[in-house]
DNA sequence: GTGTCTCCATACCGCTGCGTATGGTCGGCT
DNA sequence: AGCCGACCATACGCAGCGGTATGGAGACAC
């Protein structure tokens, strides 16, 4: 009878089966894309039908906004964790953060990002997203360059080049020309950090 | 009687047709996406039925080869234009490149960009012909770099470091930040060249 | 047992889109 | 005039998807 929390195992329950939802969309999106992102698609793939999917989105669009909410979250939950650094390790920071973002392991995470952005050329909810996420990226970098002492306008152009940079390649099918040389990358890094 | 053209105006004409096709097709994509790319709507909005789409074409994935095939010729020949250079006239030929590719005016260009991108992820045909752009644009630069009587390893990272700056710069929804401050631009320029 | 709430299945409607089959129109050729 | 080929309209079948309505199984309370 006390005012114990009575419905918290429906509560509970509840939100992580959207959470699942939401983690179900995210392979959907690296996949095919948000367009391909489909209700009766997601349901068969977790093994249910579309009366689950209706239970814990209002519809199509109250699943996206999710995914948006979702993505965003974790990319600046990310970007703040690569670009921790100590007093005295900014530039080690800053080459860390350079090879996670350009590594062309992260495929899955490569072609989300590049899905949303596309797809948030023609959505202005997917277009404020993308655009928080890119203000907390450059502001990061932009933090570790003031942090090394470099004046305010060469730290912002510095993370203007990194960001572009470390995006761009991350765009491209990365392998085929000799980037992988060694030689190459620390060139760039050089070039970008120093 | 002579050997002459019987079929001239046929020939020109369904020639001509199938460009007109591919270019408003190429409008479909910079707004919606390949996967947008759909041809009863395609055919609506060149005031024609279905009928005659499928008389140019096989299917729809004879058009969207179709618009790969265009796309790769178009931004091959728009490269090599670029960076054409009389000698002594290369660096000026790289800031030119630059300006050109990172300019924030030509979005439609952009849109298609990144729509045949994020598609090339998923289709093989997509994938090669993305890989030729990326294969001919890295050239071009580097042939600068090289004429400027850069050793050949950072010829080849300098084009690497520009060609993913400006594609990376090109993809970020590009007003926000102080990027157009004349300064900042000045300086990643000069950082990508000199 | 009865009720209630959570979660999901089933069934249905409407729309869009792909591909095909078929017929019709128009211009050029003989 | 008559034929033929290029080009397009019309109509059809089929499948997939969004969204709703409704029912049903299970847990839990009383």
């Amino acid at each position: 009878m006390d005012n114990k929390p009575p419905r918290k195992p429906a509560a509970a329950r509840e939100a992580l089966d959207r959470a699942a939802w939401i983690a179900a969309a995210l392979n959907i999106v690296a996949r095919d894309g948000i367009d391909g992102l489909r209700v009766e698609s997601l349901a068969k793939q977790l093994g249910v039908t579309k009366g689950s999917f209706y239970w814990h989105f209002k519809d199509r669009r109250d699943l996206i906004d999710a995914v948006l909410d979702d993505w965003r979250a974790g990319r600046i939950r990310d970007i703040r964790k690569q670009t921790a650094a100590e007093p005295g390790g900014e530039l080690a920071a800053l080459r860390h953060t350079i090879d996670v973002y350009a590594a062309a392991k992260n495929r899955k995470g490569i072609s989300i990002e590049a899905a949303i952005r596309l797809w948030a050329r023609q959505d202005s909810n997917g277009l404020a997203v993308v655009e928080e996420v890119d203000a907390e990226r450059l502001a990061c970098t932009r933090r570790l360059f003031l942090a090394l002492g470099l004046p305010a306008a060469e730290a912002a152009a510095r993370s203007a080049l990194l960001y572009a940079y470390v995006f761009g390649f991350s765009m491209m099918q990365c392998g085929r020309f000799d980037m992988d040389a060694a030689q190459t990358k620390d060139w760039i890094v050089g070039r970008i950090t120093q």
